[in-house]
DNA sequence: AAGGATTTTCTGTCCTAGACACTATTAGGA
DNA sequence: TCCTAATAGTGTCTAGGACAGAAAATCCTT
C-alpha cells in the first residue's frame, strides 16, 4: 500500500478526471506527442499530475469550440490567456424587457452566494407563479448559464450549484399541482446520455399545469426499458427532452430505434435545445419548438384523437 | 438516409444499449464466439437487433453476480430461466417492527402505479415526519428496492420511477426546512460514476434538519471541481455518497485524490452502501456509517474544534 | 469438519499501429 | 455573396496478444 499519495494516475482516471477518451488519449500522443506520459513496469501509460491539469484545460477550451491541434501544441501559458481572452468577450445579455433577475442569478453564481441564489429564486418563483417562472425566467436562464459555461464564465461546480438549485425550486412547485388526469397520458425522461434534468422538469411542470397525467423517469432511461414502461404505464406519448450536450446524429439514430420499438399509436415527442437548429422533424417524432407550445399541441393531440381514436382503453 | 429503420447496429449503439464496454464485447467475440456480429462494407461489426437483446439479457443477468462464461454460453430460454430463478429466491423481507410500508411500496411499483406510490410516499412522510421518514423509512426502503432490482424483480423503469418519486418527497421536506447557519459548513455531491442522488438528498436533510449550513451540488462533481468548490463556499466538511455501485477500489483512488487536492483543515465525510464490509476508514476521511450517527459526528467536529481551532474564519 | 491460506481459472482492460469515416475549414465557381 | 468541392483535421474502429486482479477451487491447519 502506498504511504505517499502518488502524483502519477493511470489513463483510466484520466479519462474521468478530463473527460477525453483513451483512445484520444492514445491518438494524440502518437500524432501531437503530448501527452507524454511515463510507463509503470508492466508498459501502461502513467500521466504526471502537470499532464492531467493541462489536458484538463485544453478539454474544457474544447468545449469552447477551439481545435485540437493548436491547444495540444500550446503551452499552458498560452492556454491559460486563451481561456482568459474567451471569457473576455462575454456577450452582452439580450436586452430583454427585464433582465435584472438574470442579472442577479448570474451576479450570485459568480459570487459563490449559495444562499443568496436559493432565496432569489424562491423569490423570483413567488413572484411570478410557476408558469410564468418557466417560461419567461427558468427556460431563458439555462441558456445564459450553458452559455456562460461553454464560455468559461462559470465553473463546473457553479453549473452544478445552479441545477441543483433551479431543480429545487422547479420540484417545489411542481409539488403544489394537484395531479390531473387528462389525456393524454404522458411518459418523460432522457436518452442515454443526456444527463440534464431541467428540460424533463420544466416539461413536466408544464405539462401538469395543465392537468395531464405524467409519469416522469428522471434521466437516462435506456430505450428498452422507456418502451417497456411506455406499454405498462398505457402512456400515450413519450416525452423527451434533449439539450445540446447530445450531438444530434446519436439522438437521431436513438428516436429512430426507440420509435421502431413503440406502437404506432404512442406518439414521441421531443423538445429541448438540441433542436434549435433543426429545420424538420425526424420521421414519425413530433418537435416541440419551445414549451410555450404545449397547451397547443395537447389540443391538436386532442383533436387527432377525437376525430380519429386510434386506441381504446 | 436509410428508409427503413435498421435492424442491425453498431459497436457503440450495443454498448450504449447493454451496459457492455466495447472492450468486453470484442473480446468475448474472440473468446466464447459470442456475440457473432456480421460486417458491414467497411468490416465494422454490426449486431443483429436478436444478439442485443440477448447481450442486455445477459448484462442484467451479470448484475447479479453470475459470471459471463455459463451466461455467453447459454441459450435465450436458458437466460429466462435463470432471470425467472433469481426472482423465485426473493428473500423474504427483514421481519421488522412494521413491514407494511415498504410492502405496499413494493407491491405498488411491480404494479407500475404511479399515483398510488406518490401518494403512499407522501402520505407516509407526513405521518412520520421527515426524520423518521428518512430513518425508518426512505433509507431501508433505498437498500430494499436496490435488493429488488438486482434480483431483477424490477425493472430499470421501475427503479426509475422510484427514484424520481422519492426524490421529489425529500426535497419537498427539505424545502420546508427554514436554512440554518450552524457550523460545520457542509458541501454535498458525489464522485465521477455515482450518480444515485438519493444519498445526497438524505444526507441534505439530516444535516440541514439540525441546522448546519449545506450547500448540494448534486451528483458526479469532477474532483478538481470538489476541491475548488470547497475554497470557495469556505466549506469545513466535504460530503460524499457512495452506492454499491462505484467499486471500492475506485472510490478509494478518487478519495486519496481528493484528499491530495483539499487543504488538512477541511474534513471529508463518506457514507452510504459502499462502506457496509469496510472494516476501517481510508486514511484522512470520516466514514459515516449510517445516516442516524449524523448529529454524533456534529457533536464531535464541533469539539474538535472547539478545543483546537484549526481555522481562523 | 470448519476456517484460512494458496493456487488456479476466469475475465476485463491495456497495449500497438494502421485504416477510415466523419466534420470543419478552406478554396473555387456561379 | 452564397453555395459547392477539395483538403485537412480528428476521433473511432480493428487485430490479437499480454497481463493484472477478482473469483473459485484446492489444500492445509486447527
Amino acid at each position: 500500500m502506498n504511504i505517499t499519495a502518488s502524483p502519477e494516475v493511470g489513463i483510466s482516471t484520466v479519462e474521468r478526471e478530463t473527460g477525453l477518451s483513451k483512445d484520444t488519449l492514445r491518438v494524440w500522443e502518437r500524432r501531437y506527442g503530448f501527452p507524454e506520459p511515463r510507463r509503470n513496469r508492466h508498459g501502461e501509460r502513467v500521466y504526471p499530475a502537470e499532464q492531467v491539469g493541462k489536458l484538463r484545460l485544453i478539454s474544457r477550451l474544447l468545449d469552447r469550440g477551439l481545435r485540437p491541434r493548436q491547444l495540444v501544441a500550446a503551452s499552458l501559458e498560452e492556454l491559460m490567456a486563451r481561456m482568459a481572452a474567451s471569457q473576455a468577450v462575454a456577450a452582452p445579455p439580450g436586452a430583454a424587457a427585464d433582465s435584472a433577475p438574470f442579472e442577479t442569478t448570474l451576479q450570485r453564481l459568480a459570487d459563490y452566494d449559495e444562499a443568496g441564489l436559493r432565496s432569489h429564486l424562491s423569490l423570483t418563483l413567488q413572484r411570478l407563479g410557476l408558469l410564468r417562472f418557466i417560461l419567461e425566467f427558468a427556460a431563458p436562464m439555462n441558456v445564459q448559464v450553458g452559455d456562460a459555461w461553454s464560455r468559461g464564465v462559470l465553473a463546473v461546480s457553479q453549473e452544478h450549484l445552479y441545477s441543483e438549485l433551479m431543480q429545487h425550486q422547479l420540484r417545489q412547485g411542481i409539488g403544489t399541482i394537484y395531479p390531473g388526469a387528462r389525456t393524454p397520458s404522458v411518459l418523460l425522461t432522457t436518452l442515454p446520455g443526456e444527463e440534464h434534468q431541467l428540460g424533463v422538469l420544466m416539461a413536466h411542470a408544464c405539462l401538469a399545469l395543465e392537468g395531464v397525467r405524467c409519469v416522469s423517469l428522471g434521466v437516462q432511461t435506456p430505450i428498452w426499458d422507456i418502451a417497456q414502461a411506455a406499454r405498462r404505464h398505457g402512456a400515450d406519448v413519450v416525452g423527451l427532452s434533449f439539450s445540446e450536450a447530445l450531438r444530434l446524429k446519436t439522438a437521431l439514430a436513438m428516436l429512430q430505434d426507440l420509435r421502431a420499438q413503440l406502437p404506432p399509436s404512442v406518439e414521441i415527442w421531443a423538445g429541448g435545445g438540441l433542436w434549435a437548429h433543426a429545420h424538420h422533424a425526424p420521421p414519425g417524432i413530433r418537435l416541440i419548438s419551445h414549451l410555450e407550445r404545449i397547451p397547443h399541441e395537447l389540443a391538436e393531440f386532442r383533436a387527432r384523437r377525437g376525430t380519429a381514436p386510434t386506441v381504446a382503453v
